[in-house]
DNA sequence: ACCCTTGCTGACCGGCAGGTCATTAATATA
DNA sequence: TATATTAATGACCTGCCGGTCAGCAAGGGT
């Protein structure tokens, strides 16, 4: 009637893990986090994080793999089956999703790509075709929209849609450095900037 | 009237090492590289570099602190003796600031202080008085000066006058990272964002 | 109850890189 | 030229950490 010193659980390591690693690097960064010390938030030995990531790069890729992509589906797939208007979309779901970014763990994501993407070129690759040029591509859908409508007219930011998501890099990186020394008013620093924006490109009706 | 195997000179090898330091850490990262490898590209021993800096966290301190404050206290001397007016200082030596940056070696440091900052408070704390709060002063300072001249209205960019250098983190990193992927017109990129802030927060003269 | 498969452990290894220091040689001094 | 000073070297040490692997034990099959 021992107590079993683990159990087999094969099917839910891989997730406890990517788990675990990502609260780890979001702490310390991805060289300065030890392997070991990965597999111990896990409860599990460094040998069976071993069996299920061939290396700690291998391990990291599959980090970012797992969290990002669930997100960015979710807001996209928000666009197609809404009926709002241009505007709408963007002083709605494209807000709430740029405020909450920077509150979010993902934000942590952020600071790794940046910090080690460089060294993973193929991580860049992965992350470009499936996250970026996806989310650009649906900024530029909803910009089309917003024209089609008589909305907005054609500006520089069908060229520049990354002006829209800007400053969600900002307010994170901003975050994760001086907040200690200032805080920013990150809700604040994103609605006036799609004020701002949509100031710009709005047909003006009067 | 053997050639000597070096020469001394206490002067100038500090910033021979620092320079070696910024190339090196540019193209590695600051974990990835090895301070041999620094002082081998100072034309230097390990043991020399270890003379002027205590340890290698030392090193990239002296990094940052070297190839920051000079660019920023050249802009900011632009602002206070030149008798420009708000706009025009903004899409001149503002704007001429904000596309250079993205193309300099500055450039790295920004990715160096995104990735390597949140382990280093003390020097984001310096970075905090010595750029940061200084650069968001000097903005102010020109917005308010705008207000002044009847040029600009009141608007949120008084409460967040970070909209204004958002775009240059945006850019910088965007080119380190995905460059390969799709080219950034940084210019335009720059300039058109330049062009919505100012139409939104201009007084129309009509 | 007995295998037999396989999820899982943890002691171990090898190499690497930050940091030290005894020694050397270039200059300053006289 | 002789001596003192110190910039500079590079071999060396040490601890750490990514990665391995021989073996153990959980749990399914019969």
């Amino acid at each position: 009637m021992a107590k079993p010193r683990y159990r087999r659980r094969k099917e839910d390591r891989p997730a406890e893990i990517t788990d675990a690693a990502m609260a780890a690097f979001a702490e310390k960064g991805y060289a300065a986090t030890r392997v070991e010390e990965v597999a111990k938030r896990a409860g599990v030995s460094k040998g069976l994080l071993y069996l299920y990531f061939k290396t700690k790069e291998d391990l990291f890729k599959a980090v970012i793999r797992n969290f990002v992509s669930p997100r960015l589906d979710a807001l996209i797939g928000n666009i197609e089956d809404s009926d709002l208007t241009a505007e709408q979309f963007l002083r709605g779901p494209f807000l709430d999703f740029a405020k909450t970014v920077p509150k979010s763990p993902a934000r942590i994501l952020i600071r790794l790509m940046v910090a080690e993407g460089p060294k993973h070129p193929d991580l860049i690759a992965w992350y470009w075709e499936n996250v970026v040029s996806k989310g650009l591509q649906a900024i530029r859908l909803v910009l089309e929209k917003g024209v089609q409508n008589g909305e907005f007219r054609r500006s520089a930011l069908d060229d520049f849609p990354q002006l829209l998501i800007s400053p969600i890099l900002f307010s994170t990186v901003w975050t994760t450095l001086f907040d200690p020394h200032q805080k920013l008013d990150t809700d604040g620093f994103m609605e006036s900037h799609i004020d701002f924006v949509l100031h710009s490109i709005k047909v003006d009706k009067t």
